[in-house]
DNA sequence: ATGTTAAGTAAGCGTTTACTTACTTATTAA
DNA sequence: TTAATAAGTAAGTAAACGCTTACTTAACAT
């Protein structure tokens, strides 16, 4: 039924350094917050997942809110959660080449979203359950993505490259095309019967709708 | 905290006929599971909600579950949850006016989406958890929208009014616009400080963009 | 070898969960 | 008026919850 059930870690019955055993803990219950959400997932769940006794979460973390937060700090700093927008388009941005700006940026998004269906789905329950992610998303990741992108469209319209709208809107609706793509595979359309697309595909024809919808 | 807290029915103290009580239970639980979910709210909170013991519930229902069942017929029967499109754009697409059929569209998702936010989070509870609502909402809407503004797109491509693109991908690219907006105005960007932008305007924009892209 | 330390557990704490039982009371029709 | 019925409740149940306690055992420097 469910679509990714890695119950046991390969570390059971061996004695782990107090570091490691809590990365494997923080791993457990990042797998369990993302498919039942953090109101759905138990203490025993998480420490059966994890192949020890219950106890030695405790020992770990506080309580089961504090573990919550270790996720957060391993999602945004052991590697960072999505790829920096910045630095990846810093190129593509500095030639000016509309096309590789957003087509690269759509891929990145689509392939990320696709090999870590966790994030997306931590993500989802965080905001639903009012959790604290959220906000760390929004002002990590989100607040980037509308100054880095909105400024390069602001740029582009001084050239007359692109005709006036709000960057905000543009950056909303390329956004929302990709992230409701991704949740559909992800959440929605998970057998494709609506739409069937690789990602490169995916990303090209939203950045052709994209770009002649702003072109001047 | 949480930004709707209608913590009271008016129908407390009084006994009420079956049908009624059920009904105002149905609604209780409906405000509760689109906060908390399905895991995360208790039968003791619906029951206060409700203003009635907790007993009643299961008077009523035979369990949880059949609870949340009689939220699915609730929201798909008393009144359809999202407005027909079949019948909302009749009109338009008979005029072949591309602009009032995606714009009209646009401004009724937006509207439905916040006038009642319950359920859009029901919904998206119910995909996170794995609930039937999900199914239910692919096969009544989502599958109708996508044929029927797919046909109509591709009706227009063979008139020679819309390039050659998979019509799938339009609506895909369209809904996944407006959806990502509602979305991000009702669980993200709460505070509107990426975009603040009415319904109207949104609306405008959006249907401006995908019409420009995908216009021959 | 041995004492110290840290990683681990079994068992259970009080509370909350979904759900039940045994009982009470308002409504209504003959 | 009263008997039948349906709407309601107080007070439970066993199991599951987050979390703690008292104890065991592996690892390792001396």
């Amino acid at each position: 039924m469910t679509p990714f059930t890695q119950t046991e870690t390969v570390t059971a019955g061996t004695r782990l350094p107090a570091e490691a055993r809590r990365e494997a803990l923080v791993r457990a219950a990042m797998n369990l917050f993302s498919q039942r959400g953090f109101r759905g997932t138990t203490t025993r769940e998480i420490a059966q997942a994890a192949g020890v006794s219950e106890a030695i979460i405790f020992r770990h973390f506080a309580n089961k809110e504090d573990l919550y937060a270790a996720i957060l700090d391993h999602k945004a700093c052991h590697h960072g959660p999505l790829p920096e927008p910045c630095e990846l388009l810093a190129d593509e941005i500095a030639r000016k080449d509309d096309r590789a700006v957003f087509q690269k940026l759509a891929v990145s998004f689509l392939e990320f979203h696709e090999q870590d269906p966790q994030f997306i789905r931590l993500l989802m329950y965080s905001a639903l359950e009012g959790h604290e992610l959220k906000d760390m998303f929004l002002n990590r990741n989100v607040r980037e993505m509308y100054e880095m992108l909105g400024s390069y469209i602001h740029q582009r319209q001084a050239e007359k490259a692109f005709r006036e709208v709000n960057p905000a809107v543009v950056v909303r609706a390329f956004i929302g095309m990709i992230i409701h793509h991704s949740i559909n595979k992800l959440l929605w359309d998970t057998e494709e019967q609506f739409l069937k697309i690789s990602n490169e595909e995916a990303a090209r024809e939203f950045t052709d709708i994209l770009l002649r919808g702003i072109a001047r």
